[in-house]
DNA sequence: ATAAAGTTAGTTAATAAACACTAACTTTCA
DNA sequence: TGAAAGTTAGTGTTTATTAACTAACTTTAT
């Protein structure tokens, strides 16, 4: 569980990811931005790496909520994967430091709490996604001719793709919009 | 042009990114690992951002050899997607250094020049992705009902996801073998 | 042909800035 | 009044980079 004050400070931090990227992400501009010193953020964490985590936690259960609410429903793989796509989309808009730390698992890679984190949540949506590519193979609704996990990585690799296009591009176009158009064409290619 | 010490720098800092990421490259690590002292890089470059100029200029070149070597062929379309995809496994398995440039983009967020070659890379191949892609549209080749910036999307996530797979399990499958595999599904898609 | 001048590629020693983090003290407020 | 949340002032480490100097080689000019 987390502290009202827990979460301001990592509302901010996700704020500063947003504007400059998770190398802006210090305890001196956390606390700036705070309004506070330095050492004031020690009495909600216990480090930074404390904050990063509960980033990813964050991370993780949004994109769980996605993946498997998308998983209970009683729609079409089709529909299911649009809707995944959606979420997704929406979920960026709304808060763009998401796509930030998602594409930012470089950063991580010489803390192995990290790694495991960000190792699990990719995990986790491959599986969810996987299972409803099968669902839809075995319906006879998706084509057969395609592996399912080949399927799995053309759809998650347009989405990544699509995303970080949006912002290296600064965010100038509108994510959902244009998603929506982009989740038509995948639709296309996986129906049977 | 450059000299023969300058290029023995940056064959040292890719080894070095390839390692331990590209987070491990800094002056110390790659004086150590050059057998001289931290100063001593200074005689061969500016700074430090001068050597990731270096880098990404190398890249740059690679991946425009192939994507315009391709362009030229007298190929299909579908066979020069193949080839682009081939060379770029065959150019990643041999300096898997260069998927781990490619992929920290983030790094570079702060750096001006540093990000301008980054998108001059990027914006360099999607235009050429295009206009093969478009060709095999007029050719009556590829399929029609999808937009061909939406194929490139698809066709470059597919490739860019399944290269990081690749990189995150530690190099522990062959790009080269299963990667012909995907080529096989991506073709199916974008064939009419 | 050779001394003078200059270059190349290295060294040791140091600096300034950024970083995460800590100890000890003070304010705030229920 | 006492715990929670802040402060000031500092530590130690890691960065990239610079200053001053040197040994070994190359070029130039007499």
């Amino acid at each position: 569980m987390q502290t009202a004050r827990q979460q301001e400070i990592i509302e901010t931090a996700l704020g500063l990811i947003n504007e400059n990227g998770i190398q802006s992400l210090t305890i001196k501009n956390l606390s700036k931005k705070l309004g506070i010193t330095e050492p004031a953020i020690y009495r909600h964490f216990e480090n930074k790496i404390q904050i990063l985590v509960s980033i990813l936690d964050l991370m993780k259960q949004n994109s769980n909520d996605i993946f498997s609410s998308e998983l209970k429903s009683e729609e079409s793989a089709a529909q299911k994967i649009e809707q995944l796509f959606k979420k997704h989309f929406r979920s960026f808009s709304e808060m763009p430091s998401l796509a930030s730390v998602v594409f930012s698992e470089e950063m991580f890679r010489n803390e192995k709490v990290l790694i495991e984190k960000i190792s699990e949540l990719i995990e986790q949506n491959n599986k969810i996604l996987l299972t409803i590519l099968n669902e839809g193979q075995n319906n006879n609704e998706l084509r057969n001719d395609i592996d399912a996990a080949h399927l799995a990585v053309i759809i998650m690799g347009a989405l990544r793709l699509f995303v970080k296009k949006w912002q290296i591009s600064g965010f100038t176009f509108d994510l959902q919009d244009e998603g929506n158009k982009l989740i038509q064409s995948v639709k296309l290619i996986i129906l049977k």
